[in-house]
DNA sequence: AGCACGCCGACT
DNA sequence: GTCGGCGTGCTC
């Protein structure tokens, strides 16, 4: 047999590729290779393994066409942190690495120039200039590069549509293309004196500074943890090292970047993807050459190189966003700390609200915890209160009291937020003659009223239909929206304090990049306004007037069938709350429910987050549920139910009769969804080798099965919503 | 996933 | 007569 590489290509497939060596040159772990792949196509792959004997025939070996890397693009660390990651998340190996490079990265180019394209006058375009020779947009160009190289975002920013004037004169040989060199700015704000507790945090993990540690820095909205960060973060700069820091959205990340920026005066890399691709690439390349400091970055972040690796924060950690709920199926808080033990470095984990999981972590003494109870600059902490809707006179679901206090509120001047977490007009469209309700054909499930649009959308798969004139079942004109979404507020409020702005901010109405900028920036700070809003407002932006919060409708996560539900809603709630009374105002919770007595409300409005959260992980210890339990599943969907059944069936007969417990197969708990049919198989093991080591060579024999054909299959590892 | 091959239905 | 539906096999 003879020698071969073992290259990762991007598919969704268990195994890995084996290739005969490239005729010139020497490919070696981490390095991309061009590859021949199926019928007359071509694929770059990452070299997994060089030098190893092949695993099948000599006849269908083909060779390595290329190597694209000379030295490896990506480290050793990296190789075997996506290893280990593509094993524990029951990945495809090919997608795993994949993730890890930016698209840019991905395809058989030269690298990206890692330096901004950046555009400056030749001899000839200074003469040019001097003679008056060019008009126009040319002419334009010409004078904004008399006083020296200017970058290209700077001329998108001065000159739009520069592009075409800069084709002109290069072609004429007037401009030329030159790298730009990033001037490191000066740090412009001093760091603020730190409270006690901040001082100390920053000391603890200061001093583990060198070797890998977990810890949960666990802080009030509003307590400082981004100072702490900051402060470890020059620390870490200061020897030299690079920081990562994860933030769970992008929205969050230009006031971030901005503080960095600002606090320590070196470049920062933002790394997320909604950035272009040739900037993405960039900015992992600068990461990769050490060259970027500080990178700042969403989930996919947690792929960057680390050569230098100083430290990695994980800020907001029990945000769900982390998870990535595609493809492969990793989530970034748990691939930091495969990192961070990789790396040798320590790993901060930031909540006002942590996980259960990371909570358990902090029990079992594998995390560190580290306290933030004061809120600097704030006089003391929101009051919450909770109103009984029962047996209460509802305009359109609002309380008395709660309009009451929204009144009071802007009286005074401030601001109002009223959380619901449900967009449109009404969840529910009923007819009051027959009884009939609106319904999605591709998911039977009430279809939501959005009577700005005069629309019935369904959530669950988009499908739209006009809004019925009368019921389509019994022709009566009594149809009746059931419920209150965000718009329904929008308008009830709008109606009853006629004299102050109304403002919704949800998905529809920042549907537009930057709208959500746009729309907060509308709100002057120092006059009332009413905000309503769903999960978008619980976190991010500092609104300084804003001292009420009024949460409606959470009551659906007191009963529902996930087990995880009871956590969220705890999560939820405080960090909505959190929004109110920042700065000198005290702010004021309102809590509209029908269950006032609901252990899980009264816990956390008498002793706040902590507390409740250690009954919640009380109560999964007791049943065994995550994260003292451990779970896969499986899930399937296909046109016809009898392929998913067909397909579920086998796989847990696949299973054999490893020492897990299954729950199913079953309908998925919704069980039909755009048109599709959905099942699953749930596998439970009190610990994790059991359940890898039945499942490790499960998953390639799924693919083999002939009844996985006709369904879409996914297998989530820790799923994090069984829906 | 992405693609080719191959076998049945309803149209230019 | 053929265009095209998707079921099946395969990717080193």
């Amino acid at each position: 047999m003879p020698a071969v590489l073992r290259v990762a290509l991007p598919v969704p497939l268990p195994t890995l590729f084996d290739y005969l060596p490239p005729a010139t040159g020497e490919a070696v772990a981490g390095s991309r290779v061009l590859v021949p792949f199926g019928k007359g196509k071509k694929a770059v792959g990452v070299v997994v393994e060089a030098g190893v004997e092949s695993a099948v025939g000599n006849a269908r070996l083909k060779r390595v066409l290329r190597v694209l890397d000379d030295a490896p693009l990506l480290d050793a660390e990296l190789m075997a942190t996506l290893a280990r990651a593509a094993d524990y998340w029951l990945g495809a190996p090919g997608e795993a690495y994949a993730n890890a490079l930016p698209l840019a990265l991905r395809e058989d180019r030269p690298l990206p120039d890692l330096h901004e394209e950046a555009w400056a006058l030749t001899a000839a375009g200074r003469s040019a200039l001097d003679a008056g020779s060019r008009r126009g947009g040319s002419r334009a160009l010409l004078e904004a590069l008399a006083r020296g190289a200017q970058t290209a975002d700077l001329l998108h920013e001065m000159l739009p549509g520069w592009r075409d004037a800069a084709r002109r004169l290069d072609e004429a040989g007037l401009i030329e293309r030159t790298r730009a060199h990033t001037a490191e700015p000066a740090p412009v704000t001093a760091a603020p004196a730190l409270s006690d507790e901040q001082r100390q945090a920053v000391e603890v993990i200061g001093e583990g500074l060198g070797r890998f540690q977990p810890f949960l820095l666990d802080g009030v909205t509003g307590s400082g943890k981004t100072e702490v960060y900051l402060a470890l973060i020059e620390k870490v700069i200061a020897q030299g090292k690079q920081a990562l820091l994860l933030v769970p959205e992008i929205g969050l990340a230009p006031q971030t970047v901005r503080r960095l920026r600002e606090r320590l005066g070196v470049a920062v890399q933002v790394l997320h993807s909604n950035l272009a691709e040739g900037d993405r690439a960039r900015a992992w390349l600068r990461a990769r050459s050490g060259e970027a400091k500080v990178i700042l970055g969403t989930r996919s972040a947690i792929f960057t190189p680390l050569p230098q690796a100083g430290l990695i924060v994980v800020d907001e950690e029990h945000d769900s966003a982390y998870k990535q709920q595609e493809g492969f199926r990793y989530h970034a808080r748990d691939l930091a700390i495969l990192r961070g033990r990789a790396l040798d470095v320590p790993v901060v984990l930031g909540s006002a609200t942590p996980s259960l999981e990371s909570l358990a972590n902090v029990q079992a003494g594998r995390y560190r915890a580290l306290h933030l109870r004061a809120r600097p600059g704030a006089i003391r902490p929101p009051q919450v209160q909770i109103v009984d809707m029962r047996a209460q006179r509802l305009e359109h679901g609002l309380s008395p009291a709660l309009l009451a206090a929204v009144g009071d509120t802007v009286v005074r001047g401030e601001q109002a937020l009223v959380f619901r977490n449900r967009r449109g007009y009404a969840p529910v469209l009923l007819c009051y003659s027959c009884g009939w309700h609106a319904e999605c054909p591709r998911c039977e499930h009430p279809m939501t009223l959005h009577a700005g649009r005069r629309a019935l959308v369904c959530h669950h798969c988009d499908y739209t239909t006009r809004m019925p004139g009368q019921c389509p079942s019994c022709f009566s004109p009594e149809l009746k929206p059931q419920g209150q979404g965000t718009e329904r507020l929008e308008e009830a409020l709008t109606v009853h304090f006629p004299d102050v702005p109304v403002l919704r901010i949800d998905r529809e109405t920042t549907r537009r990049r930057d709208a959500f900028e746009q729309l907060l920036e509308g709100l002057h700070e120092d006059r009332p306004a009413i905000l309503i809003g769903t999960q978008m407002l619980a976190k991010g932006h500092d609104l300084p007037n804003l001292t009420l919060v009024a949460i409606v409708g959470v009551d659906e996560g007191l009963h529902s069938v996930d087990f995880r539900a009871s956590e969220r809603l705890a999560q939820l709630v405080v960090q909505v709350a959190g929004r109110a009374g920042r700065a000198k105002k005290p702010g004021r919770v309102l809590l509209q429910t029908h269950h006032p007595e609901h252990p899980l409300l009264r816990q956390l409005l008498a002793q706040g987050y902590g507390p409740s959260a250690a009954t919640l992980l009380e109560e999964r210890r007791s049943v065994q549920l995550p994260p003292f339990g451990h779970q896969v599943l499986l899930r399937a969907d296909a046109h016809q139910r009898e392929h998913v059944d067909a397909f579920l069936a086998d796989a847990a007969h696949a299973l054999g009769g490893a020492p897990l417990q299954l729950a199913g197969p079953m309908p998925a708990p919704m069980p039909l969804r755009a048109g599709r049919h959905r099942g699953q198989l749930l596998i439970e093991a009190e610990t994790r080798s059991a359940l890898h080591s039945a499942l490790r060579p499960w998953y390639p024999s799924l693919s083999t099965l002939p009844s996985a054909r006709r369904v879409r299959w996914s297998l989530d590892v820790d799923p994090i919503d069984l829906y």
